[in-house]
RNA sequence: GGAGGGAUCGGAUAGUGGUUCAUUCCACACGCUUGGAAAGCGUGCGCUGUAAAAGGCUCGGGGGUUCGAAUCCCCCUCCCUCCGCCA
């Protein structure tokens, strides 16, 4: 029988806390806290989160305070002692250390209270990131390409993929339940083909292939900033009593692949792309995207994590070159699409900035997201601890994550690619690996 | 799953209860020197804190014993070597 752990927030807090590493920078809470309150208002954020975060933070420096000259007491007295102490040494030391151990109790129920309300506070938004509720308030950044036109009413996926025998959404509902589904024949060839080619395109433009570990540790997950400490074993699925969380994407194991490091300035730019599957809940999208293959628990991605210099302007344009290799492999691909500026309503918890491409559907007569584009900046840095030594200072690097491609290109490619005779088109750049030009239906 | 051995500031190391509030070397940064460099010399070089100090923390993580812990005790994690199982 397995022994379920408790994973308690007191737990958590001294596995994660204990090198006092928080999301945002403290001092800029405590220097300039109008800046995170513009922040939260942008986010559409409470701000009593903000007050709650400073009383804490009063609360917690007080009691450090009063500990840390008790130590120093302590630390005085007893360094004097070069043999036996005498009585009255002792019983003074006695009295420090008892005095001592009530105040680190409660000084460490303070800490835990700072923390816990410190990871709810979000990064601070670039200034060119407009502002907006949710995503309907994203605007359109560029569109690229136009809507390819059909003399015939366009299929969506599922009604091509079961005319060419190529996708199964039906058995996979019966054996593994809804958004699942399954690539079969030559949709399971184009699935592996696709990722092979974003794959080795990134390769080949310098960058490190990875292909990492599905599963990480809860303090690992924690690390990357997405979930708070209360939420970690239910935000996906998750295996309590092996501390295991599957991850939702690549970055969950990659990004922290440097923890705890200090890198050398030379070494940064370091970039990896990484082919993973990616598990998901989809907890709250019931009744979404039902149909097909669009919304699903389980998908493969091929994405790339970048750890550059702590310079904002370095790691922004960093942002703008991922952008642009995502956009060289749509446009290779030959699909339209519209890049998209999220808003701050839109912008998850570490995210400095973000970019989506929303690809033509015209099964579903309408853009949809295949991929997104962040600059996180140094927010999920300070959890993992990675730095890079500058001069004779370690400064935190700066993080950025973009997919490269997903299982939903290969749904645009056969709903953007169809013919009147029922077949699809496989780009060019794909052929070499597919072995095929097109998919015909199978009599 | 079982048996042993490990983990010390970027790398390598010294350190078995109080001259260690962690040693030395390499790398790195700054300064001196130089026509310029190398070498040499000096300073700094884990985290936090400060205007600068002071102070506090740190020897894989957590807890305990003690006036005092890198050092002793307990629990956990990871790595290495073997045995078992296995695609």
């Amino acid at each position: 029988m397995p022994i379920i752990r408790q994973y308690t927030i007191s737990n958590h807090s001294k596995l994660c806390y204990n090198t006092f590493q928080f999301m945002i920078d403290i001092n800029i809470l405590r220097e300039q806290p109008e800046i995170i309150k513009q922040a939260l208002v942008n986010r559409q954020k409470d701000l009593s989160l903000l007050e709650s975060v400073q009383k804490a933070d009063s609360d917690y420096l007080q009691i450090l305070k009063e500990v840390e000259n008790l130590r120093a007491e302590q630390n005085k007295l007893t360094r004097n002692f070069t043999g036996k102490p005498t009585e009255e040494q002792l019983s003074a030391a006695k009295t420090i250390k008892e005095n001592l151990k009530s105040k680190e109790e409660l000084l460490s129920e303070k800490q835990t209270n700072l923390n816990l309300l410190l990871e709810e506070i979000p990064n601070i938004p670039a200034e060119d990131v407009p502002i907006g509720k949710d995503d309907t308030d994203n605007q359109v950044y560029k569109t690229v390409g136009e809507k390819p036109k059909f003399d015939f009413t366009p299929l969506d996926h599922i009604d091509l993929g079961e005319k060419l025998n190529i996708l199964d959404v039906k058995k996979a509902g019966e054996l593994s339940g809804s958004r699942f589904g399954y690539f079969k024949n030559q949709g399971a060839v184009l699935e592996m083909s696709v990722m092979f080619y974003a794959f080795t395109k990134l390769i080949n433009k310098g960058f490190h292939g990875m292909v990492p570990p599905t599963m990480v540790k809860s303090k690992t997950e924690w690390a990357c900033g997405y979930t708070s400490n209360k939420n970690l074993f239910n935000a996906g699925y998750s295996s309590p009593e092996d501390d295991l969380i599957f991850i939702s994407s690549s970055e969950h194991s990659v990004v922290p692949y440097h923890s705890n490091e200090v890198l050398s300035e030379k070494d940064l730019p370091i970039k990896y792309v990484n082919f993973s599957p990616c598990f998901r809940r989809e907890a709250g999208t019931y009744g979404k995207d039902t149909r097909g293959l669009f919304r699903v628990h389980f998908f493969n991605k091929v994405e790339m994590n970048i750890f550059t210099l702590p310079d904002l302007k370095i790691s922004d344009a960093m942002c703008e070159e991922m952008l642009s290799i995502e956009e060289e492999i749509m446009q290779e691909l030959g699909l339209h699409y519209q890049v998209m500026k999220c808003c701050t309503g839109d912008l998850p918890q570490p995210n400095r900035r973000m970019y989506d491409i929303n690809t033509w559907f015209p099964g579903q007569n309408n853009y949809r997201e295949t991929q997104s584009c962040s600059n996180c900046s140094d927010y999920q840095a300070r959890r993992l601890n990675t730095k890079v030594k500058i001069g004779n200072e370690n400064k935190l690097v700066h993080i950025l994550n973009a997919t490269v491609i997903t299982d939903r290109a290969v749904l645009a490619i056969l709903e953007n690619h169809q013919q009147p005779d029922g077949s699809v088109k496989i780009p060019e750049c794909l052929w070499a690996l597919t072995g095929f030009k097109e998919i015909r239906p199978t009599l």
